[in-house]
RNA sequence: GGGGAUUUAGCUCAGUUGGCUAGAGCGUACGAUUCACAUUCGUAAGGUCACAGGUUCAAGCCCUGUAAUCCCCACCA
């Protein structure tokens, strides 16, 4: 025997993924084969090949384009394959010196189970694996460590900080991929992308170029989220909005009271702005003010800008440090007057306050406006406060010269290929945010002041530096400062471009798309990443798309919401309720922590995650594997004999009439050979395709996973993840274990057994990659791996058969729930079952007898004794004393009374002549059908209460 | 201010185009036990589907309103 009594995970997952991995079977090139097309036994291929954790993306990272990606017979296999036989998907990159969190977890659930269940289905599936450099992330932690060792940033040059953090990076790589290989993602290993790949800078430099030739890139002087600490700008995304508490001042310019939350940034006012409709201060408009603490008169200026109701209605206008007045200021042509430096120290002030912090500068200024009188009042307010969403610091405003890319028409398109649903989104209503979104998104700044990142290729000619309109040319030779070019030497900008830039354009990287070679790969089936990426990542892989391929990126979106513990809190480290999935993987399996994150997730929404889910696919997991170990005892006893012959032991079947021993098995004289579907041509290729069915609930099991085979590939349609999970679940527990194998330990119908434990373990396959795999190599006559098996057919079945079995199933279930409320100890519950008139119960008497655990069953030999079974259309005793039936009287008028109140409620129902009239027709039939039914239950178990 | 959600059993969640007595897992209670599995088996309790109206023969589902909770965007001198 291969099988131990209950499933180690442990003990398997790493060589199952090693031989997938060693075979290849993660390759588009690998399509679904027969189960026993492989002829090489299997068992051999779990053996010792060398898990070589691939070092891959690395050497390839580091060294550029110079190693292939695969070899030419992949290359040409996947330009030759035709778009309708494909399944692409790619993997937003984790980080690639993290460590995988939750939320990779759940993204590794998600997408993997979508491959596997593409694969098995056939299709050429490519789920595609990358690395993110993380740039401003990776960067932070770099600057920490630099920090920590005494030095700073500053000591470098650009080139130098490069080479630097790449090494750092490398040394700190996490285990990333060992991760994700132990979560059991199928993705192919030789496709990892890595962000700056020399294919993804080449790709991103294309763009660029295009868009600049386009006139879509410009650079400007805007005002940008700038972060003090890191020295660096942000998209509007990447800033934090956080409410505080703060302090709103008062102060005479003049006569003019104006109100402000900055009063050190008076010195870069350059105008004070009224509301045009502001009747106190009409006559004021045009006029001049004197500014406080200096030498400068400035004008008031009339704009809607300023809120008639918000302090005294009069706002001081500073272009420079503020988004709104940077407006007025373009409004009015008003001067910007930099105050604060990018070291957040206060510069082009009076002596007495320059050099600065803002924070000691505006005591300062607080004091000697006091000192002058001049501050009138100040009030405290709540506010939002925009804040670096890394470390926190307060973004400071602050003009700068930066890259930005004009998105109108960007955005335009895209909205226009949204509002022709050519994606699908799950949830549905994202679409829609999308939309409003890019609606009204600004331009894009896309200039980060950071080392780690791919240089912006701008250069800009040397000997304009003084100008006001230097000359920029666009070049990709980033890895020199300085070119030359027609005799003129120009100079590298030194940013680096924001990571969404180049994020961007990930399904077209990533599937090898180009120009000349689109490839069937491109778009993408699915999109599936997290809810929060929608704007920063989702959008702009749209525009990207659309403006380089001319077609959307992918034709569906998946979005997940953030896993929350179990009490439905956000994780966080200060919380200290985070969960690590690498724990729960080594405490209970891959598996069950694959099948135990998907129970109970809809797309978009945040959900609640705890360890008992976990437990839960451990025990599914288990219970497979322990099936599939019985199954296997059956077949193995098969073996040693007929399997026409194997009905029930001959003493066993002496207990009931000996005349009735064929029937009592439940064997149908009539029982016919099926076939499964299109087995003419795959009859040698599958050792199972015939089997026979007969009672016993062979036809029942056959269309129970139809059912599930149905609702499965449904649920993966419309990416209901859980409820696909969910039917798997209750159809092999509640249905194969504990009604069809039981059955069967009576008459083991083992071509039959083999089939439907193929289908069962196929069909939850993608959601538990490993035990299914684990049993397939373990099972007598199974061939090659699970992961490239054939999605199972339709089972051919009787449903009269079927349906007998159903009813047979509600007979042993209302016994069993009698026995129980029957008073008295347990043991002494050994009851007799008696039947009156009752076919499909006399033609299944060992089999009710067995489930339903009575000691005998018999005829009822004359008038109706014992305990009636609620039931109405079977007649069945319990051979009970009558002093059990006395004590059971409470419980039978309750039982009466239930039915009564269901009684009343069908009435109800049809006394309404509405009802009976516009219903459809079945319905009303059905109704009546009930109301005479329990119309007889009622008066027969009201008889049974008059005769005790 | 704009947008998007959520509210169903003690907990976490399903419930698709309105249709029969609203489901699952976990938890709880009671019972079982050599023979695949205690990571097991059986049985049961537990619901005013947030609230108020409306449409309909019929509403957890559709419409209107209210309340609570959450998320995103913008703004806050």
């Amino acid at each position: 025997m291969k099988f131990s009594s209950s499933y180690e995970p442990n003990q398997f997952e790493p060589d199952i993924y090693a031989a997938w991995e060693a075979a290849g079977v993660f390759n588009p090139t690998v399509s679904t084969v027969p189960v026993d097309a492989d002829g090489n036994g299997h068992d051999d291929r779990l053996e010792s090949e060398e898990n070589a954790f691939s070092e891959h993306v690395w050497r390839r990272a580091k060294h550029g384009a110079s190693e292939p990606r695969n070899d030419g017979s992949e290359l040409a296999f996947r330009k030759s394959i035709s778009s309708d036989s494909t399944y692409s998907i790619v993997m937003p990159p984790p980080n690639a010196n993290g460590n995988l969190h939750i939320g990779h977890g759940l993204t590794v659930a998600l997408e993997d189970s979508l491959t596997r269940y593409y694969r098995l289905k056939g299709k050429s599936t490519w789920y595609i694996p990358g690395a993110d450099h993380a740039g401003f992330e990776t960067w932070v932690v770099y600057e920490r460590a630099l920090e920590a060792s005494g030095h700073t940033r500053f000591e470098y040059d650009r080139n130098e900080l490069y080479a630097r953090v790449w090494d750092f990076v490398a040394q700190q790589r996490g285990n990333m991929e060992v991760q994700l290989r132990a979560l059991g993602a199928s993705c192919a290993w030789n496709d990892l992308t890595f962000t700056l790949d020399e294919n993804v800078v080449d790709r991103v430099y294309t763009t660029f170029e295009k868009m600049w030739n386009d006139g879509l890139i410009y650079r400007g002087k805007k005002l940008v989220n700038y972060c003090p600490k890191h020295q660096t700008a942000f998209a509007d995304i990447e800033v934090e909005h956080q409410d505080e508490p703060g302090t709103l001042w008062d102060i005479a310019y003049d006569d003019i009271i104006v109100s402000t939350t900055r009063p050190e940034t008076l010195f870069g006012d350059v105008a004070v702005a009224v509301n045009p409709n502001d009747n106190r201060y009409q006559d004021r408009i045009g006029k001049k003010v004197h500014l406080p603490l200096t030498d400068r008169e400035i004008e008031i200026i009339a704009d809607e800008h300023a809120d008639p109701e918000y302090g005294t209605g009069a706002v001081k206008i500073t272009p420079a440090h503020d988004f709104d007045d940077f407006e007025v200021g373009e409004r009015h042509h008003l001067p910007q007057i930099q105050v604060i430096s990018e070291e957040g120290r206060m510069i082009n002030v009076p002596d007495k306050y320059y050099g600065l912090t803002t924070a000691e500068c505006r005591k300062q200024v607080l004091k000697d406006l006091k000192e002058q009188g001049l501050l009138k009042g100040e009030k405290k307010i709540t506010h939002s406060v925009a804040h670096c969403y890394k470390c926190g610091t307060v973004i400071e405003p602050m003009l700068k010269e930066q890259w930005f890319i004009d998105v109108k028409t960007l955005a335009k398109t895209a909205i226009e290929h949204l509002n022709n649903n050519e994606i699908k989104f799950y949830p549905e209503s994202k679409q829609k945010v999308l939309i409003n979104y890019l609606e009204n998104l600004k331009d894009w700044n896309i200039s980060r002041q950071i080392p780690w990142g791919i240089a912006i290729p701008m250069f800009k000619k040397i000997d304009d530096e003084a100008t006001d309109e230097p000359e920029w040319i666009f070049d990709k030779r980033t890895n020199l400062k300085e070119i030359e070019k027609s005799g003129v030497k120009y100079i590298r900008d030194e940013d680096t471009f924001d990571t969404w830039f180049s994020s961007s354009h990930w399904p077209i990287v990533c599937t090898d798309w180009s120009d000349e070679n689109p490839t069937p790969y491109y778009p993408l089936n699915v999109m599936e990443t997290g809810v929060d990426l929608i704007f920063a990542w989702v959008s702009r892989m749209i525009m990207m798309g659309l403006y380089v391929t001319g077609e959307v990126p992918f034709k569906e979106v998946y979005f997940h919401g953030l896993v929350l513990d179990e009490h439905g809190k956000k994780m966080s480290k200060s919380k200290g309720n985070v969960i690590n999935p690498m724990e729960l993987v080594v405490k209970y399996g891959s598996d069950a922590f694959r099948l135990g994150i998907l129970r109970g997730r809809s797309a978009g929404m945040n959900q609640a995650f705890s360890e008992n889910s976990v437990i839960s696919g451990r025990n599914l997991a288990n219970k497979l594997w322990n099936i599939s170990r019985l199954v296997q005892s059956m077949v193995d006893e098969d073996g040693e004999a007929d399997a026409s012959f194997h009905f029930a032991s001959p003493s066993e079947n002496r207990e009931v009439e000996s005349s009735r021993v064929p029937e009592s098995t439940g064997r149908r004289p009539d029982s016919t050979t099926r076939f499964l579907p299109g087995a003419q041509q795959s009859a040698s290729e599958r050792s199972l395709s015939i089997y026979t069915t007969d009672n016993m609930g062979e036809d029942w099991i056959c269309r129970e996973i139809n059912d599930c085979l149905d609702q499965v590939e449904n649920d993966m349609k419309t990416y209901r993840f859980a409820e696909a999970v969910e039917v798997l679940y209750t159809t092999i527990w509640d249905k194969y274990a504990d009604w069809f194998l039981e059955s069967q330990k009576l008459y083991k119908n083992v071509p039959l057994l083999k089939t439907t434990l193929e289908s069962l373990l196929i069909a939850i396959h993608p959601f538990a990659p490993f035990v299914t795999e684990a049993i397939w190599q373990n099972l007598s006559w199974t061939k090659g791996f699970i992961i490239t098996a054939k999605w199972p057919e339709r089972l051919e079945y009787d449903p009269i058969s079927a349906e007998n079995f159903e009813n047979i199933r509600i007979i042993v279930s209302e016994i069993r729930s009698t026995l129980q409320s029957l008073p008295g100890a347990n043991n002494s519950k050994k009851y007799g079952l008696m039947y009156d008139n009752d076919a499909l119960v006399e033609d299944n008497s060992l089999l009710i007898k067995t489930l339903a655990k009575v000691p005998t069953i018999n005829p009822l030999n004359g008038s109706p004794r014992g305990l009636r079974i609620a039931l109405a259309s079977h007649e069945l005793y319990l051979d009970v004393p009558e002093k059990v039936i006395k004590d059971y009287k409470d419980a039978l008028t309750e039982k009466i009374l239930s039915v009564g109140r269901e009684l009343d409620a069908l009435n109800l129902r049809m006394s309404n002549p509405n009802y009976v009239e516009r219903a459809p027709e079945h319905l009303v039939k059905e109704t009546r059908n009930q109301i005479k039914e329990k119309e007889s239950l009622i008066s027969r178990l009201k008889n049974q209460l008059t005769l005790t």
